[in-house]
DNA sequence: CTATAAATATACCGATCGGTATATTTCATT
DNA sequence: AATGAAATATACCGATCGGTATATTTATAG
């Protein structure tokens, strides 16, 4: 890696912590610069304008969470254990309290899709890849027999993601793992109730 | 209405419009005043600064939100209808596309968790409120033999807004419909499936 | 070691921000 | 109609914004 590409990465991961915890507009170039000790000059070197820089934060977090999440899937050997991977992956998200401050797909989806297409684009892309990673699993699931046929994969993925978005925004909300818990519970009772064959 | 309060509601009605369509940083006072004709010093007039203004905004919101839905609950007879009022009530928010873009609690607590603490603390106390007014319709529900006894009031009202909010972000980032109906039909389901004796 | 280009630091730009001070207008009371 | 107060308009403030131009440093190839 070359000294440019450091400082590139250096401001992305600064960034992506700042946008994600206080949002894009609310962030300032010098707010991400100086927190690394990095210069105007050396910014504007790296990233043609504030809109550059957001989609490259933004793109950071989600590659961030995707290598983790795939991770996390394949070490599980079942359709319905796989599933069960996003109620551990965000527990430990918001338990954690540290960066990622909450999940940069809803705080950006919330942010972007009344005032900056571009974002809303990608965060579109980043649910659809999401939905699509559940469908997956569940159109495996069926394969292997351990999920009933009759069940429609794109309509409970979609009900997935809303529900854990929602919890999410829930416990950051309160600051509390209370109602994500209680949320979560109906996640993994959908799961072994419904869909577990 | 004396002719100040007048000018402080229209700048409330157009402040609650960008609020919570842009955000609270991103909106901007001249941004509020210029688009009712109002002048800044009539603005700092009604309002000290601008976290008054903001917090006005959202009282506005959920005040505005709270008076459509007691009214369209009172009006149903039992607690399975009452409880599916929120399917049409958050349907039609987001099928007219006007204002209120999207849910102001949604937005708002995204925005405020971990910047903004008087607006998280009056997000928390309007979720608080909702989850109330949840756990209320169940309860009566459990008295007049509509709902069933074993069900967990709370649990299944942090369920039913996590599913919704979740909800309610993949249309307006989908700028669709469709996520929409397919989540609530979920939640329709659970309803008179799981909650209904 | 030196030349050269890439990378970074510094200084500055106009615009706009939230907020204030003050001038002017509008309104109600007499 | 005159007056005093409330409401609104205007002008201005320092700070900071995103962005640019240029000076300086640093790394690298010959």
């Amino acid at each position: 890696m070359g000294k440019a590409e450091e400082t590139r990465q250096a401001i992305i991961e600064q960034a992506a912590i700042l946008f994600n915890k206080k949002g894009y507009a609310a962030t300032s170039i010098p707010e991400i610069t100086s927190a690394k000790g990095v210069t105007k000059g050396s910014f504007y070197g790296n990233f043609k304008n504030k809109e550059q820089i957001e989609l490259a934060a933004f793109d950071y977090n989600i590659k961030l969470m995707n290598i983790t999440l795939r991770n996390k899937i394949k070490k599980r050997d079942n359709a319905i254990d796989k599933l069960l991977v996003f109620e551990d992956y965000y527990y430990d998200l918001i338990k954690n309290g540290k960066y990622p401050a909450g999940c940069a797909i809803l705080n950006t989806a919330i942010e972007a899709d009344d005032t900056h297409p571009k974002l809303n684009k990608r965060v579109i892309a980043a649910i659809e890849n999401w939905k699509n990673s559940i469908i997956g699993i569940i159109d495996k699931g069926k394969k292997y027999e351990q999920i009933k046929l009759e069940i429609n994969a794109e309509e409970y993925a979609l009900f997935f993601i809303a529900m854990i978005e929602g919890a999410i925004m829930l416990a950051k909300t309160y600051k509390s793992l209370d109602p994500l818990k209680k949320v979560m519970k109906h996640y993994r009772r959908v799961i072994l109730q419904e869909l577990k064959v």
